[in-house]
DNA sequence: GATGAATGAGTATTCATTCAT
DNA sequence: AATGAATGAATACTCATTCAT
């Protein structure tokens, strides 16, 4: 069922697994995790269902590879963040990279924003939590007052909202993405000056 | 087997449709609405499935009423929005009434946040689109500037925000809830002012 | 697809757990548990499959409740024994009712016979040793010399052979089962006067 | 990944056909024909499962082979019977024989006690029960009173269980077994006495 | 106002087997 | 002498739904 000497399968070779996982993630993103079957993926990619028990253990092994191999830089901003002072400038700097890890990894985290319920059950759900701890602990200052504690907070979510809740509204991605930014850098030097 | 005359059974008269609601709210929140079955619902009321479906033609239909009853305050506010003038007050004034409606249907919330996912392809996602779009429109002034849009729609989030991400925050409930609501107020201030 | 009124399905009603009961063991005795699959079973009964999991709840359970139903007697008669003093004379009544129990269970038993490396993983074998273990220990007297020990056992495993082994043996079946009798009353005979 | 110049590959040569069997044997044994994958074998050795069909053509020529390599002996051991005088002593001779060759190859018999359903539908059944009708034919005197002919069986079946069932018995492995032919030669020589 | 019995379509997963390299 | 990649057919099991009673 399909060219066997027509370059498209040649092509396919030795990539399965990516390509496994890229249908994987595009369809779990659309339509969620319990609702997107192997069959699916498998159709999708005009292989059987057993090829892809070659290539994954199960069906969770396959979001949980992808979570790891998308999320590896955040991790990486992370393990920065912790050897830098925890100054102002540190935080924007984190902000930043943040803002871009994030733009990097969209459909991961379009799938993790819409299938939480998903992904608390998923030990995916824990090794997030890890990592958003993490931030938090560079972010926080426990001592501040409450209300800039929780400024540093909405400037995270607000660089999150700003991935999935601004295309409604409109304007050029650029100057949305740096209204965005904006935004989260007002609200962490806010809870620097104790605004 | 399991009290026929014990009084229990006796209480449940007449009230099986929102018993059925509530302990439905209740496990979708908790698993997610595709990873809970029917037949969990109906064991934990100790009715039969059949029973279910006396009360509600497809699984479908319990969700959709829950939402439709529990969000009813969140519409009246947002009627009530349309009829006041655009000012910064009334921005201050639907923060505090949102935050409240927000805390009453907590369960219902969760869940969607949750299962945005599932929530899209339900029907429910439309008319909650809607209603999020009414709000945008009384919160949002299209003429502002983009990052004055952005501080509107991040005092939104700041509110789902917490929600459910500042229970890892220690300090008083009440507090909290304070600090919520003066990020939010401030966000909305400073759109106005052109911070 | 069969009738719905000619009585057939009529008769169906309200039985059909004794049916799949019935239908499991002669296949698994046939073609061995794990060889046996439930859509054989369905098939044979002219039910889909996910009526025997209404019954059911899992494949296990279906085995499990012939194997308790069937070895009732047994059971009872091991209740029996051990009331009763340790005399030949009581052991020749055991030999005489035990060969009768097995007669009377004989699909069950060939099942156990037949798909041994089955039961012992299936909790079936647990309960089933236990059985064994309580006939044994009103058999065999563990002061008596290991050759009269053996020859008990002898005499039980004669029984066993009769029903399976000496199918390919010409002969009136009373007359061999008459035969077997003998043969087992004589081990134990001899074990008892230390032949 | 799994020494390449360590000794333990290179001892591997050209015995890995050898050492299938063995893991086999060892699996079939204790899990059952049907519920032993190939997988699972392969695993076992760190070999792929493509390369046992390197070396078998089938699941079943496994199983079948080790069959024939393992009774050979009793094979020979009826050969040999056949050309004896159907006198007591070559009987007696015969059971020590077969409980030797029984000890000999004990994984393969408590496979073949174990699966009796798997062994039926294996081809391995026929040859086998031709084993045993050639055993019986020079064991039985299709001319003896029934209940010679079932003491015949039962010597037979005497020996089998004392290979099973005896382990639950206390006492010296060597009296155990010296105490199974004990009962076994008893039996044969009523047998032959009419006794 | 509910149950008992059943269905049809689906799910994730496993297995023996194949074949080009 | 063995591997990597894949297949086709099967398996146990689950689910939302239906309907006569």
């Amino acid at each position: 069922m399909g060219g066997t000497m027509d370059g498209t399968k040649q092509q396919r070779r030795g990539n399965t697994r990516q390509r496994i996982q890229d249908v994987a993630l595009e369809l779990f993103a659309e339509q969620g995790y319990e609702k997107t079957s192997l069959r699916e993926i498998a159709e999708r990619l005009d292989v059987t269902k057993a090829a892809l028990y070659y290539h994954f253990k199960t069906k969770e092994e396959i979001i949980v590879s992808i979570f790891q191999d998308l999320t590896k830089p955040i991790e990486e901003l992370i393990e920065w963040g912790r050897e830098q002072p925890h100054t102002l400038d540190t935080k924007r700097e984190i902000i930043r990279r943040y803002s871009a890890a994030l733009a990097e990894a969209t459909p991961l985290f379009r799938f993790m924003q819409e299938n939480q319920a998903t992904v608390r059950e998923l030990q995916i759900g824990d090794s997030f939590k890890d990592r958003m701890r993490g931030l938090r602990d560079i972010f926080i200052d426990t001592d501040a007052p409450l209300t800039d504690q929780v400024r540093c907070v909405s400037a995270i979510f607000t660089l999150h909202a700003g991935m999935f809740f601004l295309q409604d509204i409109e304007g050029d991605p650029e100057d949305k993405r740096a209204a965005v930014l904006d935004v989260a850098f007002d609200l962490v030097s806010q809870a620097h000056h104790g605004a």
